[in-house]
DNA sequence: TTGAAAGCGCTACCAT
DNA sequence: ATGGTAGCGCTTTCAA
């Protein structure tokens, strides 16, 4: 590499103009006749220019570039591949558009809403991606307080004071609930999400609702945390109980993994014995024998839909304050984890 | 938020003393006397003044992020969940220095070189990880081309030209085919990485290299590509073949798992009728039944290792330049997928 | 020890 | 349409 590197000075120079027309010429702003402009753009081309982010970050009070804590445990993230399509997603939408992402662990809350307060002090991000909120999230009061840019990722409810995409998961869990009705089940219990979590309370009222709709009694309320040792416990639950579900909905697919090997270890047959169910559709349900009944999210839209807002916040706060974007529910995905009751 | 941020501007003045002085005082440098720090940090903390990373960034002509590409296609990242401990290893090292992530996505190698070359050329990142090299790897010339220092990671091999974290899976694959021939397997297969890369070589020799070691002829060896339909292929593969392997050692886990479950369907018991094993430990070896057996990789310690000793290289090219980390070869895990020969 | 001032590379305002 | 020029917020050199 030769030694400095081309800046829109020499650009300028090279084009015979001034830095400011340099500057119009190769923004697309208007004000600089067309011979200019072709002009500069020549040169930046000989020059091999390309801007510096560092210098346009300063005077447009910009860093091109939006940020994603994750908050989970890196056990969590060694096991569970939702985030790699989900950040896929994020970096289709936003390369595009010239920004970047950057990503952060925290594995607490804390330590999460911690690594939120700095991007935002240093402004190292121009706007922040919300996902897995919690009821009451503090994260909520915390960029409205920073006045930071916040795109949430919740399910369709009302009230959410930030722009947000919606993607529920009721309308899924309704459909596996019916699905399991339509094969005989009518004792149907639900393996849950982690307490406190916005997403958890969804799919059990999803849970509770399909039940009623189909005139059933409210079954068995599990407790759960999205892992998969989680479902492997719930395993163990269900073989204590003295009546036991003949289906079970589980709130998410990893915890169905779990509570299903685990079933076969109790020497249970799968569906014979127990019918299981996941929800996100991820390749792990797939893999295993039978293959996971279950709905299929779609992360890298879900991530896609939301970076684009994000970026159109950034760019007309006013306008997107209170956009929100709704994406069609997850597809019931039927395997062999389901079947008519015995 | 109150209209303007404060800026080091507003410390100088509060502490009365010049901007000059109030960067040394803050940022550790002498020059300045003790009272006049502590007054200059006294006026910071009840201003709550946080350095604006773009001021600090365009004059020491530093981004303070780090860069890395995942180059794999958006449904590989969907099954693997290796990249999470990655990222997780490297965002534990570079958080407490001040540094960031910057992550983006090149489904093929021309995409990923693209971003590479962007991100050198906007100057966004101060250097980058580089992994799953390639033989001859064009991202070689690339970063060296164009001044941008870069870290490898790779087997340990000595002509690597730039510095890199080396962690060999050589001994790895060499206790899987010793634990196979301790298991009495004379005819042991090898499903292959995907050709060109660096680690499917490096998987190749070992398991070669430990055969002849231990008298044994060359086994079969079958394509793959680290994928889970990969392995499924490589088992309709084996089941074509005249004389079948009794034992298989996957250059993956990935792989391996997709082989067991498609011997399953084929109707073979494993580990009686086929011993399988893969390479790398993930979580997903566990929930399968049987379960896999394979060599445990640390691709935490790897991201953070790697991403430690690049700030050190950015910090200070010359000490750096051509050092290299050895990492310890990951574990042998002995699961139930591998049995003693029929 | 302290302070003034010159950049870093760019955008945008204001004369011309 | 064009060209100066004043920032953006910081670091760093050089005088005082």
């Amino acid at each position: 590499m030769n030694g400095r590197r081309v800046t829109i000075v020499d650009v300028a120079a090279r084009a015979g103009v001034a830095i400011s027309s340099a500057s119009s010429a190769l923004n697309g702003r208007s004000g600089v006749s067309q011979a200019t402009r072709e002009r500069v753009q020549e040169a930046a081309r000989e020059l091999g220019y390309v801007p510096s982010l560092r210098g346009r970050s300063l005077s447009t009070q910009r860093a091109f570039s939006i940020g994603f804590v994750l908050h989970r445990s890196l056990e969590v993230l060694e096991a569970d591949p939702f985030f790699g399509a989900f950040i896929g997603g994020i970096e289709q939408a936003i390369s595009p558009r010239g920004y970047a992402l950057v990503l952060q662990v925290g594995s607490t809350l804390e330590e999460a809403e911690g690594r939120y307060r700095e991007l935002a002090a240093n402004r190292r991000v121009d706007g922040v991606l919300l996902n897995e909120l919690r009821i009451d999230d503090s994260r909520i009061d915390l960029v409205q307080e920073i006045g930071l840019p916040a795109v949430g990722i919740v399910p369709p409810i009302d009230s959410f004071p930030l722009p947000c995409v919606r993607q529920g998961s009721a309308a899924g869990v309704r459909a596996l609930v019916r699905h399991l009705v339509e094969l005989g089940h009518r004792n149907i219990a639900h393996v849950a999400g982690p307490p406190g979590f916005v997403h958890s309370q969804e799919r059990i009222d999803a849970w509770r609702g399909a039940l009623e709709e189909a005139g059933l009694a409210t079954g068995a309320l599990i407790p759960g945390d999205f892992t998969y040792d989680g479902g492997r416990a719930a395993a163990d639950e269900i073989a204590a109980m003295a009546e036991r579900p003949s289906a079970v909905v589980c709130a998410n697919d990893l915890s169905a993994v779990g509570l299903m090997i685990r079933a076969q270890e109790l020497g249970w047959s799968v569906p014979g014995d127990l019918s299981i169910c996941g929800y996100d559709g991820i390749a792990l349900g797939t893999y295993v024998r039978p293959t996971l009944t279950t709905v299929q999210a779609s992360p890298r839209r879900v991530g896609a839909a939301a970076a684009e807002l994000l970026l159109d916040l950034i760019d007309d706060p006013e306008a997107n304050a209170l956009r929100h974007v709704d994406l069609p529910a997850g597809e019931l995905v039927v395997g062999t984890s389901t079947g008519p009751v015995a």
